[in-house]
DNA sequence: CATGTGACTCTTA
DNA sequence: GTAAGAGCCACAT
């Protein structure tokens, strides 16, 4: 099988909603999965549509564990709730335990 | 058809 | 060790 562009988002979309509870992932990890690891900013492109999906964007954040697109939220502070809301630390937009909670894609494979 | 943009990541100074 | 820059791919205009 292969990673075609046109799946590259739904494939961002499926990942993501395969993130387990309490965990989180980050965007060259699930570049990384469809093969496209320099495509990280696709990734976090991708979840620009995440909003009309069941993807759980809040938990995916950049390679240093910190809520970079928490902007793009609702609120400013939605993204850190949510994280906190399911047992992750979030300090100044930044995970604490962020090796704890971090999750790989190819992990649940 | 070409250019610009971006929720990133890695390499080098 | 910290800081800055370039690279990269796919989508939108």
């Amino acid at each position: 099988m292969q990673a075609q562009t046109l799946n590259f988002f739904d494939k961002v979309y499926e990942v993501a909603k395969q993130i387990p509870y309490g965990k989180v992932t980050s965007y060259g990890a699930i570049a990384t999965y469809l093969g496209a690891a320099k495509s990280a900013r696709m990734v976090g492109y991708a979840m620009n549509g995440s909003h009309d999906k069941d993807v759980p964007a809040h938990r995916v954040v950049n390679r240093k564990g910190l809520l970079t697109g928490k902007h793009h939220f609702e609120g400013t502070n939605l993204m850190q709730q949510l994280l906190e809301s399911e047992g992750i630390k979030v300090v100044d937009n930044q995970i604490q335990n962020f090796d704890n909670v971090f999750w790989e894609p190819s992990k649940m494979l």
